[in-house]
DNA sequence: CTGAAAGCGCTAACAG
DNA sequence: CTGTTAGCGCTTTCAG
């Protein structure tokens, strides 16, 4: 492949200034630019990312470390996230942490040292240990679902979003309300669980009803938890007529609990779910709908702006809304207790 | 952060024995090479990926080509790969293609070139242009879920699997099995619904079943176009009494459409889907399982393989098998004609 | 506005 | 087995 020395000689200039050109700086008149980009389009010239890399310290690559790739939403994040990175010339490199074991080898290890020019952190509360270990790499940070001091951060108001949700079940007549959350001590700690729990205990309170531990039930922020997060609420002495579940997975468990027990929402119980998952529509799941791409597209443009001006950008939050569908009603006037 | 000249003046040798030391290459004596890895490793001394890239022309990292990052089939295909990749020290680049602009945006631009060693493409049926753009970059191939020529190929047998899944309703009794598959005129086009057409089609011919037009519909791939695929079959003037979908999510759609018309699978009509996707079990969805992650893995050995023996690896054909859940069951003997 | 020359940090011959 | 010497392809002073 063509070298810049190449472009030099065919456009009679030197090295120095086709960098110049090509890098559109300032001090180069506009005749040479234009041969000397002329001369580079004609022989396909590409810089090389490596070269320039040494020579400046800059990588043109940004990391992002997630913890499960495959689920929808962290696709969604990334997607939009790649989409203006790659549009201001950034490579999107990946770094997945799935278990507890990955996860502490690359805070350890911090594979990504000298390799990134930012980092991205997607819906991964870090502990100090970690977050230190990510301000050491000296590069621009910012975080998806979560907050961390040093870091940009995008994210929704998880606890009023909630509100809104649990909200919706009081309205339409709903006094017995569960929920089924995550769990207490997974290592991964994610903060939305307690922000949402938050949010539910602030509607019983507005509303006056009663908080009861057997209508509450850790689900996992999976199918199979939720379906036995809602087995267990349907155990309870006298079982709630409305759930709300923090995560659409853990929501078409409940779901599925229902039928196992020849039940099914909204007939014998209110199901409200939360991220508007891809799955969600097809299952006529009430919930609360957020922007995922978007939050992608505006953590990376965060990223971009701090490498731009160096400087810490606002965090940003993001809108979310209810979508009501077909899980939720009144309760049955009938009255199963 | 300390270099190699660091390391080198510590441990009282030259940087070309630190370098040598560290690779582990064989001439360096075992107790210089235990000083200076001890050295390196005080001084938290660490190779920069630029620097030894621009020497050695490598790049340290893998390039993944994805349509849909967020569908839960690509992300497991990508933990993967990465976790291969990773435990081989390389890095992985996502690149999205999520449109026919950015795809072809992607092929004509070849953002790739000279940034990676390897290129992995995943469930993209090339155009002869795209694959021999690829080709130019000079670096080992290989493709999930499609095939290419020049590329490493690592891929399920969707004939049989379709087989299976389709048998599997004419062992239980159905006669009048209709199909949900893709549309026929995507630009993405994928090779797998030409695939398991196929094998629909065999075991119609093997069970002397009827093929009728009116009981195939292009379900899109999506929830909501197996929806109205469903909604169609239905409107057939005898509809069937079994349905094959493509893809579960698709056949999760048709489980909607049912619902929608009050009735109900398998009561009404048998549904088997195709991927065991995360979501199948939750709706109790009968499918055929694929090895998605194992995909991954299997792909990524596949392009180390290539990287160091230069060899193109011998296609891999990975598994499936049917399970069978809650959504088949032998048609109503009822028969609602 | 442009060129010459000195690196960026590492690896790869080539000697010894 | 180890050191010396050139680069890899670009950017960046520093002169002019």
């Amino acid at each position: 492949m063509a070298d810049i020395a190449d472009v030099a000689r065919e456009a009679g200039v030197s090295t120095a200034t086709v960098s110049r050109a090509l890098r559109g700086l300032s001090n180069v008149s506009e005749s040479t630019r234009l041969r000397v980009v002329a001369v580079a389009e004609r022989l396909d010239y590409r810089v090389s990312r490596t070269a320039s890399g040494l020579a400046t310290g800059h990588t043109g690559t940004v990391g992002v470390v997630v913890p499960h790739i495959s689920r929808w939403f962290f696709g969604q994040v990334i997607t939009g996230a790649e989409r203006v990175l790659r549009g201001a010339g950034l490579d999107l490199l990946v770094y997945s942490v799935d278990d507890d074991a990955s996860r502490s080898r690359f805070f350890t290890q911090l594979p990504a040292r000298g390799r990134v020019d930012a980092m991205l952190v997607l819906s991964l509360p870090l502990a100090e240990t970690e977050s230190a270990a990510l301000r050491g790499l000296g590069v621009p940070l910012a975080i998806v679902g979560a907050q961390s001091d040093g870091f940009g951060c995008v994210r929704i108001d998880d606890r009023h979003a909630a509100r809104v949700a649990v909200r919706h079940l009081v309205n339409i007549g709903h006094h017995r309300i569960g929920l089924i959350g995550g769990n207490e001590d997974s290592t991964l700690g994610f903060t939305a669980p307690g922000d949402r729990l938050a949010g539910y205990l602030d509607v019983l309170a507005d509303a006056g009803l009663e908080r009861r531990a057997e209508w509450e039930a850790p689900g996992l922020f999976t199918a199979r938890g939720g379906e036995q997060a809602m087995t267990q609420l349907l155990a309870a002495s006298q079982p709630p007529t409305a759930v709300f579940a923090m995560s659409d997975e853990m929501a078409i468990g409940a779901l599925k609990a229902l039928r196992r027990h020849h039940l099914s929402a909204p007939r014998d119980i209110s199901i409200v779910g939360f991220d508007d998952h891809e799955m969600a529509e097809a299952l006529d799941l009430t919930t609360i709908a957020q922007p995922v791409a978007s939050q992608g597209e505006a953590v990376a443009r965060m990223l971009l702006d701090q490498l731009k001006t160096g400087k810490p950008p606002e965090p940003r939050i993001l809108p979310t809304h209810l979508v009501v569908r077909a899980s939720t009603a009144a309760p049955d006037s009938r009255g199963r207790t």
